[in-house]
DNA sequence: CGCTACATGTCGTCC
DNA sequence: GGACGACGTGTAGCG
């Protein structure tokens, strides 16, 4: 495909609003909250029709270089190479890409207004524990979750059996040091606020670093053993709703 | 082009370690470290030569789902649809993409060597910090960047002129409260390990959440207005350097 | 818009 | 491989 017809492509792509695709051996630069320059070499480049620009090296998760949404994308030819400027006035952000030769290019419309459910979350956790709060102790009951104060929020508010105030800080995975200092906070703050001595921290999580243990324990903070929930169960129905799997 | 023909051009792109890269109507199931479902719609579906599967909406700059590199991807046909199911055992990760139609498809090999350089981050505002210690005060005098200690880094550590060690906690951003927490953390470090009652902690960023200023406040730290560095000189000369733009 | 905290965070890096 | 922290983090939720 000659030069101009691929500058074409692009731009009636990028006016319909068309998720456009294309590979190319390219540099990139961008300036605004940092500043990056990375050489030529092969790449992926997305724009979506919410005008994200996405660049994609050949191997890990997140992209290289990007553009968030409603940026503003300008397409010029510079001799034998297509440049690609993007601008997003607000957030002070300027992307060049550099094109000296297209590898693949596509433009499709495409659309999508589904949501994707996801189960296992910290706030999963929160509730299967308030739900079922002997994983935290037999003598703990809860009273509420994701309590809101005002200087962040609690997974889990509740009382022993002495009445002392037990806060449960919640971790899907490994809790680690700043897990630990989140708890602190929060019963620090409570204790201030509620002029009282004694509250207990729990955290919860299905294991723990060793230093984060040190500081718990330091701290006169306590750990429980506790995995997110799955809920395979209702993903099996959602499936078989489905009919098609 | 007919479904076993796009069947065949998936393999062989997986095959050969290509980029494939497709629009296609599906839904995408996950299990591992959490669960996930979204139903179908329009994505775009991208298989990396290292493995990584991503899927994107047509929107934001993350993936909707995904599976990291290393994963084993197999394509079944299961009546008019196909059938992506992809693993990766050690990550305990499963996902499976079911295609209803596919809008378009491509498959090219794509290499890049490259590495981005990236100048702003909180490393070269430590560094600009250390060169230039007035930025902190006219009596701080820097003695180390980047110093390790048990349990992280320090950013950059000195003294000031009564002879108090001073820890400066550096934030390319508005610092939050988990700054604060974390210098509070590198204080109390330093007063155990060393015997000593005074240690001033300094926290460096462009701006601070009030919350958190309140906590220095409370905690006897100090807060000091800088922004990260920027490289427009060294950008430039970078870009000169291609003679290309 | 500011603040807070989660995330299937991702990624680098030190140990 | 575990631990720890930065990230142009992205993203959601709440005030």
């Amino acid at each position: 495909m000659p030069i101009e017809q691929q500058i074409i492509e692009l731009k009636e792509g990028l006016a319909k609003n068309n998720l456009v695709v294309f590979g190319a051996h390219c540099s990139v630069k961008y300036s605004g909250r940092a500043e990056s320059f990375l050489e030529f070499g092969d790449r992926l480049c997305v724009i979506k029709p919410d005008k994200t620009f996405l660049v994609h090296q050949d191997a890990g998760n997140a992209p290289v270089n990007y553009m968030r949404e409603n940026s503003m994308h300008n397409i010029i030819r510079d001799k034998e190479m297509i440049i690609i400027s993007s601008a997003h006035a607000a957030n002070k952000d300027f992307m060049e890409v550099a094109i000296k030769k297209m590898l693949f290019l596509s433009s499709h419309p495409l659309q999508d207004g589904q949501r994707i459910i996801i189960r296992g979350s910290e706030k999963d956790m929160s509730d299967m524990i308030y739900a079922n709060p002997e994983l935290i102790g037999l003598d703990f009951f809860p009273v509420s979750r994701e309590e809101q104060t005002k200087h962040g929020f609690i997974d889990v508010l509740g009382f022993d059996n002495k009445g002392n105030l037990v806060v449960v800080e919640c971790k899907r995975y490994r809790a680690d040091l700043s897990a630990v200092q989140q708890l602190r906070r929060y019963v620090e703050k409570i204790k201030k606020s509620k002029g009282i001595d004694t509250v207990r921290g729990i955290v919860a999580a299905p294991n723990i670093t060793s230093n984060a243990e040190q500081m718990l324990t330091d701290w006169g903070f306590e750990y429980r053993a506790v995995s997110p929930p799955k809920y395979h169960e209702e993903f099996d129905r959602k499936q078989r709703r489905l009919g098609d799997w």
